[in-house]
DNA sequence: CCAACATTCACGTTGCGTCAGGGTCG
DNA sequence: TCGACCCTGACGCAACGTGAATGTTG
């Protein structure tokens, strides 16, 4: 009988007789070039497939067969060895049942920390009074006036912005909207938190660089009284996992173009109970109801390349206004190489964005030719990402993609 | 904190700490020569820990650890995912228990098997009947002649055996034992079968592949009516576990110089009612009381080996009085090679032997030397041998142990 | 001569352990 | 400068799967 018929008759593989050939659990005649199979062989293998089920492993199923070759299996030796064999695993499966059914214990134990998790008393928060001197009018700059507003001694959860130069906007559920709203196809909210999910170990990996990065350089400074800003949270978004590194005594401003990004945010953040001053503004444009020049530092996680999706100027040009002017901007950025295929995938899906989007090279001759000097390192490159949601879905695989953290301040400062 | 002082914090080792980080799984801070781990190092080294105890691999946890990285485990999707997770590995729990379940099962039905082999009805036998021709004096020659008999129509169980000159032996227990014992302390029967057990593959493999070469040139031939010698089963025995390959209709005569092995054998032949005619003859002497010119197969399974061990001469050089002309002997040897420390050992070990002991190339030359011509082939060399045991204990570790099987015949005869 | 089958060889998988060879810290 | 620590890189383990390159059979 040769292999083929040997493999089918047995129910395995080809391969896996030749493994046992060479391990000497089956010893098949040879004549000069294939094997030749005899009945033996097959009652072997039914032998080897019993004991495989009976959990046995390859080394203790040759030892058995040698016994079995050397033997008649009737010498009170030889079944003594044989029921030590069988007595032994017994007890080994004894013991792996039980590391098996106290694993299902302790999963069991989790799964109730998971279900009963946050399901504390969210604390409801809203506009923080503290912020009320930087909601100013973004046509002739003067702050603006409250009307309507139910709040208590520190949010304001509703009402209305005014201008007396005709510019108005409202406060609902705690939020700033603006009014201005994305109405193109090119861009959705990501409400099921994609982008963060199945990303893949290197992404990952290189993500958390740029979180502790991020996080050093926070923790360095004195932020106490503060104005922090972080926009384009529909891509990524440091703030949310990262407030508990902050002082209490500084103010997060969170910007983004669709008001159920903020609102679900809004909403998590409350369940956490971090008793943070956080002001949430929904505006789609890049005229915020927002005082110029008030912006301490400014995070920037990936916003850039956000940013750079659905717009020709970087973040930085249309922000810049708002910004202090030794403020400190902290991001990262991702970045493909030259002419790659990649970055003409994205132009192609996302037909608002700048050519030069996903260019560290662009990103740092745009900073400085707004009068800023940027510092950054790489921390990773990936030739193939995990997720293929939204604009990962056009990274060409084997093209890397490389993230970097950054670090950015006005060319003026010469300090830090 | 070090790697050192983080390892013995969790109680791991530092490569596998490097191996984490490596997959992604930790993320520490590393300036320039060494990792600085902080505490949350030491915290996702517990959550690690805990996994596994929850037989989750690490793919899976660097998932986990992702989603957490990423969030704040609080957004339902991320419940949603980490409750997934949880279920899909309690469903495969479920399962590995059911198998091992299974597995003990199968286990113990083996065990009963076991217990209960061999338990029917042996049956009782002694010096086949159509033997007794082949029983004559050693020392006139005539044949023996037996009183006091106890017998049934096949088998004598019990008896003495007298020649005119003087010469006498007994039949017990169905053996032939003519008293001639083995009283030096350079051997002794192995009663636990000590040479079969723990052999090795390597051993094991190639004595089966002497096994095959031996039972198809057995199985080429019409053994009808011959006589078959094998000898010196203290080291190993051929037809102990070959029988079945046998016709009804020959004579097997095995000879030993302990009884006890003789015994034990015979017990176990009983055991398996193959209906064969076996000629037991306990002997430690070289002079049997057998017949000259009767055996027309001789088997010398390692037969040489063994008795070099305790002669100069080769077993054919004693024996070949009782082989036929056109004797056919097939066997198996093992051959250290020139100058071996091995050999050197066993010949140590083993006052009496010859020099030449364990030499394939002598083996050669002796048989030319008694006139017959030897064929063999090489089916295996082992640098070190599993077993321990009596000769194996010689075995100078990284020198080729080869196996050979091999077929004999007197060099007058042309054919085959 | 071709298809179907066979062979050997080498490398990948998982979760590390275990060197070798060299660098760093106190 | 020494010993204690640390780094990277390679190989090994079990039980095969999966090729590639090559040989044999009908």
């Amino acid at each position: 009988m040769k292999i083929g018929e040997l493999a089918k008759r047995a129910g395995i593989s080809r391969d896996t007789i030749r493994y046992y050939i060479k391990n000497g659990l089956l010893v098949p005649e040879k004549n000069d070039a294939q094997y030749n199979f005899s009945d033996r062989e097959l009652q072997d293998l039914y032998k080897i497939i019993k004991m495989k089920q009976q959990q046995f492993n390859l080394t203790e199923i040759q030892n058995y067969l040698s016994l079995e070759r050397l033997s008649n299996l009737i010498e009170p030796e030889t079944i003594d060895d044989c029921l030590r064999m069988m007595n032994n695993k017994k007890q080994e499966l004894h013991g792996q049942i039980k590391k098996l059914k106290d694993a299902i214990k302790c999963i069991d134990q989790e799964v109730l920390d998971l279900t009963t998790r946050a399901h504390g008393e969210p604390q409801k928060t809203g506009v923080p009074i503290s912020a009320l001197p930087l909601l100013t009018c973004p046509h002739c700059g003067k702050q603006l006036e409250i009307s309507n507003a139910d709040l208590n001694s520190r949010y304001i959860f509703s009402g209305f912005l005014n201008c007396a130069c005709g510019y108005h906007a409202k406060i609902e559920n705690g939020i700033v909207k603006t009014g201005n709203l994305y109405t193109n196809i090119y861009d959705r909210p990501d409400l099921r938190r994609g982008l963060y999910r199945n990303v893949g170990q290197g992404f990952s990996t290189a993500v958390q660089k740029c979180y502790d990065y991020i996080s050093s350089e926070l923790q360095k400074r004195d932020l106490n009284g503060k104005v922090i800003l972080e926009a384009n949270i529909n891509g990524y978004f440091f703030l949310y996992n990262h407030l508990p590194l902050l002082e209490n005594g500084c103010l997060c401003i969170i910007i983004d173009k669709f008001p159920e990004m903020l609102e679900m945010y809004k909403g998590l953040l409350e369940l956490l109970n971090l008793n943070r001053d956080i002001l949430y503004i929904s505006d789609a444009s890049m005229n915020y109801p927002l005082k110029p020049n008030c912006v301490d530092l400014h995070i920037s996680f990936f916003g850039e390349n956000e940013h750079q999706l659905y717009h020709h100027n970087p973040y930085l040009t249309d922000a810049k206004q708002f910004f202090k002017p030794d403020v400190l901007i902290l991001g990262s950025y991702l970045s493909y190489s030259k002419n790659s295929a990649s970055r003409k995938n994205l132009i192609c899906k996302y037909p608002e964005s700048s050519s030069h989007l996903y260019n560290i090279t662009y990103c740092k001759e745009a900073y400085n030719a707004e009068n800023y000097y940027i510092s950054y390192h790489r921390v990773g490159s990936l030739l193939e990402t995990a997720s293929k949601e939204y604009a990962f879905e056009c990274h060409a695989k084997g093209e890397p993609l490389e993230l970097y953290y950054f670090k950015a301040r006005s060319a003026s400062l010469l300090t830090d």
